[in-house]
DNA sequence: CTTTATGTGCTACATTCAGTAACATTATGA
DNA sequence: TCATAATGTTACTGAATGTAGCACATAAAG
């Protein structure tokens, strides 16, 4: 080990599997291994859940609290956050740091077009303009 | 073979090495598997190199021609051409399809500001104003 | 024509990780 | 104390990657 590689979640090195039931904590919110299980599609088996959610806790996608004897997970980040740096990954590989390289092969790739891009740009500047530091996560 | 996963080149699933011999390529344009093998740092043998080469090409990245007796690989896509898939991928996984979400997750993260955001947007915007249809990549 | 490089084709093996799950253990309430 | 409901522990399988050996072909040398 060469040393390891610090709190760099990556979002991309997920398997399937992972990533369904990180999805559906994000969802939930709070959630049971039972809970998690009935929500999937998959029928599994109930230790089958719990080892990829420890996994996910030990990735440090999720983090649990105990309620008496049953473990509580939620996510220890949101979706947009995880997904943010999973983009930055993505730019310091494939565009040597730079966003704009980035913008650019997204509309290249027909991600998002120009006026699209240009359009959330400005929403977004303008929609958090006043937004506290204070991450205030209002549960829809 | 339960049916082959498309073209979805997914750069997030290439390895170490793999990557590393991907963006050797994407740098030097053209390149014969002992030029790469020089490039690297870590000494490997020559098959190595060329089974990743050969690997990346299967997985869509590269394309070879031969001259004489020998390979010559080139990349079949920009880096960020691919970057931009990746980030659709993300956009997919992480954000509900929503690219709206993903810059916002962006700037949550600080990968980039709100203002650099808009700034780069109409860089873009304006820049490739007249990019024909045509993707002649011009090598030099 | 035989030998010798040099480059490719094919195969293989070790490691790591995600998917999947059985089994042991422990606390809790009837 | 016993059954119940959770968790802890451990393991097996398969796919993907890193890594490389070795046989085969062909251009160039003698």
């Amino acid at each position: 080990m060469t040393g390891n590689t610090p709190s760099t979640h990556d979002p991309a090195e997920l398997g399937e599997l992972e990533r369904s039931i990180l999805f559906i904590v994000w969802h939930k919110g709070t959630v049971t291994a039972e809970q998690v299980r009935e929500e999937l599609d998959r029928p599994l088996k109930d230790s089958t859940v719990r080892t990829v959610l420890r996994r996910l806790e030990e990735k440090g996608y999720l983090t649990h609290s105990v309620e008496n004897r049953t473990f509580l997970y939620s996510p220890a980040e949101s979706r947009q956050r995880v997904a943010g740096r999973a983009v930055q990954r993505i730019v310091d590989w494939f565009c040597e740091g730079s966003v704009e390289a980035l913008l650019v092969g997204m509309v290249d790739s027909k991600v998002l077009g120009r006026a699209e891009l240009q359009r959330l740009a400005e929403r977004i500047a303008n929609a958090k303009k006043t937004a506290p530091p204070a991450k205030k996560e209002a549960k829809s």
